[in-house]
DNA sequence: CAAAATTTCGTGTGCGTACACGAACTATGT
DNA sequence: ACATAGTTCGTGTACGCACACGAAATTTTG
């Protein structure tokens, strides 16, 4: 069981050559259904599992991966996960892998399908990928399929796509975990609120299984539906706009953000206003407003654990070719002025 | 920069043959000064590093880990790393790693010394323990320094120790935090109260760590500080004295338990009451009483990751060669009955 | 039945490294 | 000058695997 193996053992056991059993693992053909059989019938016996270090010697390639997100700057979200991949692959390279960014305009579906053709020329022996742009996405993930390239998602899933893996949160839960922590030690009376402010682009997917999950709880909870607003971040007057609700919501006592937005609540919120916020994304502008108090509670995506480990399990799966799961859940990071900083 | 140079090509633009580089890179002498220099800048030069798959084809070695851990049941804290290990062992052993399992009595020195000698006679590549008996674990790991061991610690850190890494969180700020979600939406005046239920042998150095963040926490915020009570587990009276405390507390709003303990409060107090509880550690009974909202917090120190990291950073170290920051920090997770089971 | 075509299989080489052995060279002593 | 001891270095082999080439065995064809 925990004996490895080789090659030659097998060989010698099935009375053949090194290349004919070699020949029988990659299913190269030219060799005989019988001794073909006989040869299966024994790696099956000794759990034949190939040295990865022998076989990666002999493979002597580098392995190239394709991250693509969206273009973004520093202090945004999606600086996350190119964090986490540079992480990851500062280790990795060493073993073959090399990595190429490519970046799209998330405003622009042109923008986003050339990217796709770049990467499908390129052809890359990975994809790790955020699938913002839900149908293109789709169209992509196929094609790769048809080509036989793996590809990670991060951030959102899309569930009935032939993807190695998913790496990311279950969003119906943290909304419910939202709502918690919002009415957390308040009277069932008091009222709620839900402020989304979005972009065209934005994966409303993803927003609304996260307002799915809030309102359960609210619902199972017996207490009264949150009154919800949205608005869209390119609307001129938006800040007028959000002023306008939060003046008559003095008696609010708390706001749900189900997506990075908060920060811009705040901004817009009167000074003297003391409403608890929740909202997501461990971005610069919401850790200095949860650092201030002005922000209650950042449910955290881990972005740069979701690069790091696509680009881990993107190895695991093309050098070591090792099994990867279909999922693999960020926890519901909870974050708060005291543990912002870890 | 990107690009791997072999110790072929580095011979060849030494004018040496392959041998002279080896000798000079496992600083293997018989090596004279001049050229030993001249192949010392190249290898600098052309920052040579190693192929990672040609070394351990060569040394085609086994590398054998021993974790040691207190012995305990399933549904106990301890559980917890094993299973990280496990999970992680399942990629690594076709790597090389052979994992062995070193359990004591954490009441009993003794044992844990006997574990300790059976272990260096072992003369493993690599150790992973949690340094639950401090001065014990200081020697050991000197003699394992002494013998060029490497030990990763998870659980708790010995700063001053020669060891890897420590794979674990930052007990202060765990305590800072648990005050805050203890008395979070609640008023200033409220009265909270701490509850410390000890083993004689455990670890005291965490947890009262984590009684100074609390404290801390009353401090900086300018509340009373709360009422402290201590027991030991192994007082024959201690459910007795746990509800006199409690019956005398019905106007406690919250009470802190620094170690996995809680479900021992919950069990002697009152169904009517309803205190809030915060406290560590997501094993079998707190789950339970999480789920059925007696426990409002849980902080999680993820055992299990802290395991699965431990042992990949071992491999990490010993089979690749690559460098291993000495602190590895496991978030401040927090466990409400809604996100409990993810 | 021989020649050709096809199938089946063994051998050899290379991947990058570690290490052992022994050859060539230098220094030392007589 | 020569033997001896010590130093310095090159060569060979092994690790486990992938892949190419060509040899042997078998089948097909004329």
């Amino acid at each position: 069981m925990t004996e490895k193996t080789t090659i030659k053992e097998i060989a010698e056991r099935a009375r053949v050559s090194i290349g004919t059993v070699d020949r029988v693992i990659h299913n190269r053909g030219e060799v005989s259904p019988d001794t073909r059989k006989k040869i299966k019938k024994i790696l099956e016996e000794v759990d034949y599992e190939p040295n990865v270090f022998g076989r990666n010697l002999a493979l002597n390639k580098v392995f190239n991966i394709v991250v693509l997100l969206p273009k973004h700057l520093k202090s945004e979200y999606w600086h996350g996960p190119v964090l986490g991949v540079e992480a990851s692959l500062k280790n990795l390279q060493s073993l073959g892998i090399r990595v190429r960014y490519e970046y799209y305009d998330q405003n622009n579906v042109k923008s986003f399908q050339q990217s796709c053709i770049a990467i499908l020329r390129l052809k890359p022996d990975g994809i790790l990928m955020a699938p913002v742009l839900h149908d293109e996405s789709i169209d992509f993930l196929r094609r790769c399929h048809d080509v036989n390239i793996p590809v990670v998602l991060i951030d959102s899933d899309l569930p009935h796509e032939n993807v190695l893996t998913f790496i990311g949160q279950d969003a119906h839960k943290s909304g419910y975990l939202a709502a918690k922590l919002l009415s957390y030690g308040l009277e069932p009376s008091q009222q709620f609120m839900i402020v989304s402010i979005t972009n065209a682009s934005d994966n409303n997917f993803i927003i609304e299984e996260r307002l799915g999950g809030f309102r359960s709880f609210f619902s199972e909870t017996g207490r009264g539906a949150p009154k919800e607003y949205s608005f869209s971040q390119e609307d001129v007057d938006l800040t007028q706009n959000l002023q306008n609700i939060i003046d008559t919501s003095q008696n609010i006592a708390g706001i749900f953000v189900p997506n990075s937005k908060s920060h811009l609540i705040v901004e817009a919120l009167n000074e003297t206003y003391s409403t608890r916020i929740v909202g997501y994304d461990l971005i610069e502008n919401n850790k200095e407003f949860l650092k201030q108090g002005k922000i209650d509670f950042i449910i955290h995506q881990r972005p740069e654990e979701q690069g790091q480990q696509g680009l881990e399990q993107l190895y695991k799966h093309i050098v070591l070719k090792q099994p990867v799961p279909r999922f693999i859940s960020m926890p519901l990071d909870i974050i708060t002025k005291e543990n912002c900083e870890i």
